[in-house]
RNA sequence: GGGGGGGUUCCCGAGCGGUCAAAGGGAACAGACUGUAAAUCUGUCGGCGAAGCCUUCGGAGGUUCGAAUCCUCCCCCCCCCA
């Protein structure tokens, strides 16, 4: 994973190019030129900023597209420093104002970095990265350093931000906090003394907040390099966590595959280019390929899933994660791993008789009996490969069994991980 | 500080004394069709061994045979005026 600088090789004007690869915006090119010019002379690298939200500790392909520009940064020879907004976090995410976040603790904060550094090594150089919480120069701020930051910018310029301009445009609430985390995610960018940030193209504003901040706080503006953003697996709305739409990359081989193949074709192109990081004629074969009558999209997929999957891990894992997709999904056979949950019964009697509603919930395929029998209903519960029919249904556990609920929930009850439990008295 | 409008099941949103576990839409889930695509169709979508019963409509009380619906107090949100 790591690699040797490369800036003694290549000149400032090459690293440019190379930087401004899929990228959709560079404010300004020409002063990074300045910047990497610069850090050549003085061999001293530029240090690239990116931020992350510590609530979802969850890096999915979206924010790979930052993270892979991050690993250009650093094989030229620069700095990476990943920021987690922990201070933000502990306060609350306002923008999401339907529910009141719960607050996270300092520990959970602690264990969310520590499950980010281990995501982002997968892809950006460790030796390279400084991880820091913004907590670190938050906490410390007294009251007057507060209105000291708040008195660097004006309500006008904060009312720019087109979501807030239409919020007040409409009347609808904004609170004086909400105004301020543009500045909190600004003042990082000072308080590490960024070159450069990296940012998703929404990310534009806050990015450009830190470069005034900058200049209000005497240190020379970031240049601001925004990226572009991945759509989730439901082919819209934009990937992420709280959206259930994301493909994760530590996630495991299987559900990196499984979940690549239920995108929509219309996304092919736009993962094959922001997920594998295609471009140039390899990327417009795709194209052609999709709109090719002889092609089936499917086996375009098929490929991206495996590339995917490669790209995380390697082409033995794509090839197994492919064959495993295949046997469940397209010949409805078993998959590797199937959880053998213990099994805890209440008001059964006779092992020989167990009936099949509470044996499911307690096996943890559906939530309640109530759900358990409307699956039956529907056909959706399958007992050693066999539809169950009938809700009154009962099973023997003296030997091993196989439930399926839906395509995709297994489970074994195992004889020997089954208890019968008297009835509360 | 004054006046007005609201808080309904995951989300939006109807209901405004019984026929309400609560319309409609979205999401989700299952089934059919498939390529775990899209589109479409069907069904389900609080809990309970399912009969009926229990818990839900911001919170706490109250009126009533009966309350999501009426009254009182409280909490929260929005708008207008100051």
């Amino acid at each position: 994973m790591i690699h040797g600088g490369r800036n003694h090789v290549l000149d400032p004007k090459e690293q440019l190019d190379i930087l401004l690869e899929d990228v959709v915006e560079a404010i300004k090119e020409d002063e990074l030129l300045e910047k990497l010019e610069r850090a050549c002379r003085e061999e001293r690298p530029l240090r690239v900023k990116q931020g992350f939200d510590p609530s979802a500790p969850d890096l999915h392909l979206g924010h790979a597209i930052g993270l892979r520009k991050l690993k250009q940064f650093q094989e030229l020879g620069h700095t990476v420093v990943v920021i987690i907004g922990d201070y933000t976090g502990m306060i609350g995410d306002p923008s999401e104002r339907a529910e009141t976040r719960p607050r996270l603790t300092h520990q959970e904060v602690t264990e969310h970095a520590k499950t980010y550094q281990e995501q982002l090594y997968k892809i950006v150089d460790p030796a390279r990265t400084e991880v820091r919480m913004n907590g670190e120069w938050f906490s410390q701020m007294s009251f007057a350093d507060v209105m000291d930051l708040a008195g660097r910018y004006t309500v006008a310029r904060i009312l720019e931000r087109d979501d807030f301009a239409r919020r007040f445009q409409n009347q609808q609430p904004i609170s004086i906090h909400e105004l301020f985390y543009p500045l909190m995610q600004g003042y990082d960018s000072v308080a590490i003394r960024a070159d450069v940030e990296l940012g998703a193209t929404e990310q534009k504003f806050n990015c450009l907040v830190g470069r005034e901040l900058q200049k209000a706080y005497d240190i020379e503006p970031q240049i601001v390099m925004l990226l572009p953003v991945l759509e989730g697996t439901d082919g819209v709305k934009r990937m992420s966590k709280s959206t259930g739409n994301y493909i994760g990359i530590a996630e495991a081989p299987r559900e990196i595959y499984g979940k690549t193949m239920s995108i929509p074709d219309s996304s092919i192109p736009r993962y094959f280019e922001l997920g594998v990081g295609l471009k140039g004629r390899e990327l417009a074969a795709v194209r052609d390929r999709l709109e090719s009558p002889e092609e089936n999209p499917r086996d375009l997929k098929r490929e991206l899933a495996r590339r995917l999957v490669s790209l995380y891990y390697d082409e033995q894992e794509a090839r197994a994660a492919e064959e495993e997709f295949d046997r469940v999904f397209r010949k409805r056979g078993l998959p590797d791993e199937i959880p053998e949950p213990s099994i805890e019964l209440r008001g059964q009697e006779d092992r020989s008789a167990v009936w099949i509603v509470p044996l499911l919930k307690a096996a943890g395929l559906v939530k309640s009996n109530g759900e358990a029998r409307r699956l039956i209903q529907q056909g959706g519960i399958r007992v050693d490969g066999e539809q169950v029919t009938d809700v009154d249904y009962t099973v023997s556990l003296d030997r091993p069994l196989l439930l399926q609920a839906g395509k995709r929930r297994f489970a074994r009850a195992l004889p020997d991980r089954v208890r019968l439990l008297q009835e509360d008295a």
